[in-house]
RNA sequence: GGGGUCUUAGCUCAGCUGGGAGAGCAUCUGCCUUACAAGCAGAGGGUCAUAGGUUCGAGCCCUAUAGGCCCCACCA
């Protein structure tokens, strides 16, 4: 038999186990139609990633519903893989050129996939090994990535599919632009923040010479692109101006007053500038009013040749041009400062810029409908379920979906164009002839948002649009577990995109998770500096420890802070469970084959034996309600303390004098209990702390004589709810024994009494039941208080008149140690004593006494508070009892 | 403007279908008791944000108020 270290060290046994899972293949899964599947496919990291915090948390959760469900006999698949990211990587090759002086329009749109494939072949990985160090048992060999052939051709299918039903279409309107990234994205890819600014208060002469009209704006620069003025239609100030031309100052244009309802009377002057080109609000009024659209930035957000004494600044150096000369003619009358929102790049922080052109568009709202139904209809949940309403009320407003991106790096959308007829074809072909010209088409040569591929990975990755036996087993699939913060991205459109092509819900179950915050709150950010390496926690404290300290103490959804002195704790706790496996096996050691026992006669099974056992098959059944229900921190608080209090602080205790002891079948009963416990709770400990667990394990059905090659506990099975083994009289026997013992030590401590000084105990009861109790504690009543020796006995007979006593429901506790007690602070203990069960027997009185409560309180209710009340009857008699006796000293 | 969520011990948070307020850390007091000082045994510490309501009974359900956080959305 293998020695355990006195203290547990997860470096080297980590990756050893976690090795020697993969090479058992244990993480794999197969269809086998004779088990029910349970499946979970991975939010693709993308490949430009490294594991922070979130991913931790994340994958921990996964993990842990995986490994369970393993136990629990589903055929299990966790499928891992990686997302293409396609912003993000090519910003960062873009990056990586640029260091090299090279654009990436110099090497051309191959050489530069040429590259990027080997950017991901390089650092692709990376984030793959970061997983494996959290112990993920993700089936390795199904790994895919958004951009491998079955994602591509899965893309290509849906993309065709949606425009054949209409339900793509290609458009020329103003979008969301940023003009650092080049490329138009989608509005979920815009962030709002409120920034400091200015109202630019301006004065457009009419052309007429019949005076001006007065305006404010934040974009000065933008008046450049004016093809209109606008006011409100019922604003009597305005109602001659309509119609009226004014000249554009600076620019000479003539553009009209018109009369719009989106003009708000209450708000400034209540007349807007009108830039259909730069504004999207301006630009639905310049498609009502049939304005002309004038585009003055580049898309690199510079002024257009077109105004020369501009051209080629930016827009912010325009913004001070046009300010300056806008004064110089008198057409700027004040400045004011103003904070408003501003929308910026959620990659890259720039401001973006609305910008008219033409991009590929998903028509939402029929795909919206069915989607939203789903959840209604509860084919998929939210956990907790409140997150359906921020899911409602985003797809109840959602507006078409920009799919087109003007990159490189991602899955080239599949329409084709003739330069001679203008045709267009979409089709999956690498390749296409015009059906009008016969001529050679062109592709086009933008790539699809990031997500447009995401939104197929709960099919894609399993074969569709083949219809593979992994697609038929496999999906829906079970979980889908994810941060609050991609409901919007990842979610949804997973969720219509499974609905549509797939005609079912794409997971039955949604778990959110919150965020994980530095310990003062705040979002761990790379600008900030605050991250917290989940690699440099392993690495101090390993893999269990930061598993436990992610998944305890929070429930679903919400944020958490991270501590190292949590994890410190949730190592402690791993030490716990090292060294009380170390106990039992080395108590095993010294028995020898009896130490192996593998079943022992019922009748030698003692109290505190079953207590423990009933105890640890109660505790099994309602850890798996709670896993089953995904509160997974309930349940592992709730392993926490059964290990840690329960079996280690009381149930090893009680069974140390057994142990040490010359009763052999004791002994046997109790080592029998002592690896059937740890053996349970190692398995409910497993999902949540997989390397110790399967380290204690395995070196345990070593001392066992049992191991094979093929140990594991990761595949053993789930422990299940046993009726044998439940012993209400039992538990309610050693609990109160429990009650005597935490008494007899609080007095003790109260008066200074070391443990090392023993007493002799007598305890007092008049019901033959308690008696028995106690008498049937064998020896560990006595080792546990500290006794010298103990007496059962029915009334005070031969005790010292002015021992210490303890009451407990229904018996009394004497421990004479005469020569330590003050005669004064027990009197005054004993009175708190009585004023405490006054307070509970008022309480009990008030609630029977009360005709409502005992006329329309469930039975076992009112049974119960009936039992407190003679129990706190008999000890407030009891404390009485020792009033009086003390008082006549 | 709409929606969500939170307010519980000094700190961070649990509290699952309403039935005597919990944990970790911190604090205080004893213990190196042959698994563990990364430990053991004790102790102190809470008007569960406020005000109403429902109920025999509310930290939990309902309404309002205050404060914090988050998301969505049009204000030039």
């Amino acid at each position: 038999m293998k020695e355990l270290a006195k203290t547990y060290d997860p470096k080297g046994i980590e990756d050893r186990l976690y090795q020697f899972w993969q090479d058992k293949k244990y993480f794999h899964a197969e269809v086998r139609p004779d088990k029910k599947p349970y499946t979970i496919v991975i939010p693709p990291p993308n490949i430009t990633g490294q594991l922070h915090m979130g991913h931790a948390l994340d994958n921990t959760l996964q993990d842990i519903l995986i490994r369970f469900k393993r136990m629990q006999g589903y055929e299990t698949l966790w499928l891992p893989g990686t997302d293409h990211a396609s912003i993000a990587t090519e910003a960062k090759i873009v990056a990586a050129m640029a260091q090299e002086g090279i654009k990436k329009e110099d090497i051309g749109r191959e050489k530069f996939l040429e590259r990027a494939w080997e950017w991901k072949r390089q650092y692709g990985g990376r984030i793959v090994s970061q997983l494996k160090k959290m112990g993920s048992s993700c089936d390795w060999d199904r790994e895919r990535f958004t951009m491998d052939e079955g994602c591509n051709k899965a893309v290509k299918e849906v993309f065709v599919n949606l425009y054949n039903k209409g339900l793509i279409y290609r458009g020329n309107r103003i979008g969301n632009w940023c003009p650092h990234c080049l490329t138009a994205i989608s509005d979920a890819e815009v962030n709002y923040e409120d920034q400091a600014g200015h109202f630019w208060h301006l004065r457009y002469p009419y052309t007429d010479g019949s005076g001006y009209i007065e305006m404010a704006t934040t974009r000065p620069e933008t008046m450049l692109g004016d093809t209109a003025v606008a006011v409100n239609p019922n604003d009597e100030r305005y109602k001659d101006c309509v119609g009226k031309m004014i000249t554009l100052p600076l620019v000479g244009r003539q553009i009209p007053v018109i009369a719009d309802d989106y003009v708000d009377m209450e708000f400034g002057t209540g007349v807007v500038k009108i830039t259909p080109a730069h504004d999207p609000n301006d630009y639905e009024v310049g498609l009502r009013h049939n304005l002309e659209v004038v585009n003055v930035l580049t898309p690199d957000a510079k002024i257009v040749d077109d105004y020369p004494k501009y051209a080629g600044m930016d827009r912010y150096e325009a913004r001070e041009a046009i300010v300056k000369d806008l004064q110089a003619c008198g057409a700027l009358t004040k400045i004011e400062d103003y904070s408003h929102n501003v929308g910026t790049c959620s990659r890259c922080n720039t401001t973006i810029e609305p910008r008219v052109s033409m991009q590929w568009y998903v028509k939402m709202e029929p795909l919206a409908g069915p989607a939203i139904d789903a959840v209604k209809q509860g084919k998929t949940k939210f956990v907790p379920e409140h997150f359906d309403k921020t899911y409602y009320h985003w797809l109840e407003g959602i507006r078409d979906w920009c799919i087109s991106r003007q990159l490189w790096w991602g899955h080239r959308i599949p329409a084709f164009y003739c330069d001679d007829c203008g045709e267009m074809v979409v089709t999956k072909d690498e390749t296409a002839i015009c059906p009008k010209c016969g001529k050679p088409m062109r592709q086009d040569p933008d790539t699809l948002d990031t997500w447009f591929s995401s939104a197929l990975w709960p099919f894609s990755t399993l074969g569709w649009p083949e219809k593979t036996k992994e697609l038929e087993y496999f999906y829906p699939t079970s979980t889908l577990v994810t941060g609050y913060d991609i409901i919007f991205f990842w979610v949804i459109r997973m969720m219509f995109s499974g609905l549509e092509h797939m005609g079912e819900v794409p997971f039955k179950t949604v778990l959110i998770h919150g965020l994980v915050r530095d310990s003062q709150g705040r979002k761990m950010s790379k600008s900030l500096g605050n991250g917290i390496d989940p690699l440099e926690v392993i690495d101090k404290y390993g893999a269990d420890a930061l598993r436990f300290t992610l998944v305890t103490g929070n429930a679903p959804g919400n944020d958490m802070r991270f501590y190292w002195e949590r994890v410190e704790a949730s190592r402690n706790f791993a030490n716990k469970v090292w060294n009380a496996s170390r106990f039992i096996m080395m108590n095993m050691e010294q028995m020898g084959e009896d130490g192996k026992v593998t079943n022992v006669a019922p009748a030698s099974l003692t109290d505190a034996d079953r207590w423990i056992l009933s105890k640890a098959n109660g505790l099994t059944k309602e850890v798996t309600e709670n896993m089953e229900n995904f509160d997974l921190g309930i349940a592992v608080g709730k392993i926490y303390d059964f290990i840690w209090e329960e079996f280690c602080d009381w149930y090893i205790e009680m069974v140390k004098p057994r142990l040490y002891g010359e009763d052999k079948e004791s002994k046997k009963a109790a080592i029998w209990t002592l690896r059937t416990v740890l053996t349970e709770s190692l398995k409910l400990l497993h999902p949540y702390m997989p390397f110790v667990t399967e380290e204690i394990y395995r070196t345990l059905k070593d001392a066992e004589g049992v191991l094979t090659d093929d140990t594991s506990i990761m595949i053993s099975a789930w422990p299940q709810f046993d009726p044998a083994l439940d012993f209400p009289k039992e538990e309610e026997a050693v609990e109160l024994i429990k009650a005597a013992v935490t008494a007899m030590r609080a007095r003790r401590s109260e008066m200074n009494v070391p443990p090392s000084r023993k007493a002799k105990v007598f305890v007092v009861s008049d019901s033959e039941h308690i008696r028995s109790i106690f008498e049937g504690s064998g020896s560990f009543f006595a080792s546990l208080a500290s006794a010298s020796e103990v007496t059962v006995q029915s009334d005070k007979t031969g005790i010292e008149p002015d021992a210490v006593s303890v009451v407990i429901a229904g018996a009394t506790v004497y421990m004479p140690l005469s020569d330590l007690v003050d005669i004064a602070k027990e009197i005054e203990r004993l009175q708190k004593e009585k004023e405490r069960l006054t307070g509970e027997l008022a309480r009990v009185n008030g609630m029977l006494s009360n005709e409502r409560f005992v006329s329309k309180a469930p039975e076992a209710k009112i049974a119960e508070e009936r039992a407190k009340l003679e129990k706190y009857t008999a000890m407030m008699k009891q404390v009485e009892e020792q009033l009086a006796h003390l008082g006549k000293q």
